[in-house]
DNA sequence: ATAAACTCTATAGCAACTATAGAGTCAATC
DNA sequence: GATTGACTCTATAGTTGCTATAGAGTTTAT
């Protein structure tokens, strides 16, 4: 049985985010000593490294959750879990549309000015001053 | 003169949010009315518009704060401009490499599963409890 | 006068952490 | 045993840019 500090060196995890991920049932309660302090066993470790691991892929603490109760069931379908997958990598890729289009606008401002002009002589806030041409 | 509702409609910035650019000191706090409703005129319609446009550019309060002020000196040099807005391309550049490399992830983890499995024999699921390789 | 629409301020919530305060526990040292 | 520093605890607040709601006041039209 290791203390929260332990925990947090073993997996990487702040102290503080344990016990956030506790509070949010992430994890179980963890068993207390006598003097209060959480004590966790190998499976917290298993299990910490699980959600790090989701989160490095940016899925969200209610699907990490739900991938989780999903481990419990080791008989049931995945076909949640794919979905699931699924539905992320089309975020994740609709994210990067509107970020390279995005890319594209601050671009074209950008190179509406250069250097060593004045704020009145400035194309990127005269662009951003002006009304958005009726895009039909 | 108009009121927020009115402003609201003339901008597409909900009521909620001109309160919140108030309150965060993007825009001057507006005169008031006998019965203490906020009176706008058509500078703070220009305003919001400039602010409403630097949002879609997913620039930050702050930023769009000092653009505001920045605006406000006609002739004093714009490259401040220009370092924001090359600071901003760049984190927004960062940002797609992430998600893209992310998403080669997803990929690659999605490949790992079919439908039809149980969640014991869910490669992704496999995948995602696994500790990661030493990658050097 | 009434009712509906509008406006006001204050507060809380969202997501995933992160920090801090004040108090308690533990372990090592004297 | 006393002391001290490290660790742990709970509670609370903050970050960002909104968004919603409650309860109360104002305005407008009938």
């Amino acid at each position: 049985m290791m203390k929260i500090g332990e925990l947090s060196k073993v997996t990487g995890c702040s102290v503080q985010t344990i016990r956030h991920y506790e509070k949010e049932h992430l994890i179980a309660s963890a068993e207390r000593s006598e003097g209060n302090f959480r004590l966790y066993d190998e499976a917290a470790v298993e299990q910490l490294l699980f959600i790090k691991q989701c989160r490095s892929l940016d899925l969200s603490l209610p699907e990490i959750r739900q991938l989780l109760a999903l481990n419990r069931s080791p008989g049931a379908q995945c076909d949640d879990v794919n979905r699931m997958m699924d539905k992320h990598i089309e975020q994740v890729e609709a994210r990067i549309q509107e970020l390279t289009k995005l890319n594209e606008q601050l671009g074209m401002l950008r190179r509406s000015c250069s250097n060593r002009r004045t704020v009145e002589q400035c194309g990127i806030l005269r662009n951003l001053s002006a009304t958005p041409a009726s895009s039909g």
